[in-house]
RNA sequence: UGGGGCGUGGCCAAGUGGAAAGGCACCAGUUUUUGGUACUGGUAUUCGCAGGUUCGAAUCCUGCCGCCCCAG
């Protein structure tokens, strides 16, 4: 009998295209759309109706059965109240790697095996194979690191078949030719489910904006802010001052409501040599860190950034880079590879 | 109120007689399943104000206003 499939139907060519290669391959295939957000918010109509029919078509093309789960209590409370309580801290969160930890693999996971599923999928750009987890074939949308966190057990149950993928375009060519309505859909961006919204004009649904001193390098008050949470290391645009060169957020005072920005380019507040994580997550066995092998130890700390060589302890959580990183920031994910596979990760403190 | 300097779009800043560079910011778009970065494009009929000289001025002259520095 073959095996039962839930597939996470986003109403994107990704996952409607994971559907239906599952499909071919004589899986008993399942779409769900998982509903975790539904709020507009202001300038900004959230595209779940719209993704939910998208879904709906596809698997109605595909002559699968099709189901919705309402996770939207779970999402706000895992994901939305994470973010903003690590925005209010002063760090910069990802939510999506939360979402994929504790939402699409786990809750998603858990309510699809009791529903009768032995496995889930998703669209997702990584290469899964003994509950092991290695970068995509397609480089550029290589998506293990938002997929840190997923436990190995997680991962034994899940099936990306993108992930042996080495370009988009085969990806939608293979929609167009079953003509599925999603073949052209643009690619989604912004926080997953919520949408391209501005992070300001999210976050300042939960939060009061609090008028703030912008500082340079030389102490010198340049203007004014909205409040610090809104800004993060790096960071170039939104801060209203102009005057020759561009600045950049170099670090921020949450307790003085201050950011501080700097012109140099190479300013010592924005590289970093050295991280230290916290809530590290090692996907499978973590002697792989004890062996010799280590010299070959990579890290990135964003997404699509380049491999940085490096050493990890576990136990202290220190990171030594071979290359400076710039705008290295706290809540953000520093992600381990070797040879391809994703080891796991840590967040920045 | 002696001497010197300055006043060009929100900011910085070229241009000193021929019909307003550039950068920052901002806006739009591209890239991107977080934030951010990067890339592309857009934005002054107008040069503190008022007169004058000139075929023609932001650029020369006069006056006024404002600011800065030195001196007293």
């Amino acid at each position: 009998m073959a095996k039962k499939v839930y597939v996470g139907l986003s109403g994107g060519v990704d996952s409607s295209v994971t559907a239906a290669l599952l499909k071919e391959q004589g899986y008993d295939v399942t779409g769900v759309y998982m509903k975790n957000w539904s709020q507009d918010l202001p300038g900004f109509e959230c595209p779940w109706k719209e993704d939910y029919q998208d879904a709906k078509r596809v698997a109605v093309q595909l002559g699968i059965s099709f189901k919705m789960y309402d996770f939207e209590k779970e999402y706000r409370k895992e994901v939305v109240d994470y973010m903003i309580a690590e925005y209010k801290a002063g760090n910069t969160p990802n939510p999506d790697i939360m979402c994929n930890q504790e939402v699409k693999f786990k809750l998603f996971l858990n309510t699809a095996l009791s529903d009768g599923a032995d496995m889930i999928a998703t669209g997702h750009y990584a290469k899964l194979s003994n509950g092991k987890m290695y970068m995509a074939d397609n480089l550029d949308k290589d998506q293990t690191y938002f997929l840190y966190r997923v436990t190995e057990d997680a991962l034994k149950k899940s099936l990306m078949p993108l992930g042996e993928f080495k370009t988009k375009d085969e990806v939608r060519a293979i929609a167009k030719k079953l003509g599925l309505v999603t073949a052209d859909k643009k690619d989604s961006q912004g926080i997953c489910f919520v949408g391209k919204v501005g992070i300001r004009e999210f976050l300042e649904q939960y939060v009061e904006a609090k008028t703030g001193k912008i500082i340079d390098q030389n102490g010198l008050t340049m203007g004014q802010h909205d409040g610090a949470i809104f800004y993060t290391i790096g960071q170039r645009h939104g801060l209203d001052v102009g005057g020759g060169l561009p600045y950049y957020v170099s670090g921020k005072n949450m307790k003085k409501n201050e950011i501080h920005v700097t012109t140099n380019l190479d300013d010592k507040n924005l590289w970093r040599r050295q991280l230290k994580l916290t809530s590290i997550h090692i996907i499978n066995d973590k002697k792989i860190f004890n062996t010799l092998t280590l010299n070959k130890l990579s890290v990135r700390t964003r997404y699509r950034a380049p491999l940085i060589s490096c050493n990890f302890d576990l136990k202290t959580g220190v990171v030594d880079l071979k290359d400076e990183i710039r705008a290295v920031t706290a809540g953000q994910s520093a992600v381990f590879y070797l040879d391809g596979q994703c080891l796991g990760g840590g967040i920045i403190v």
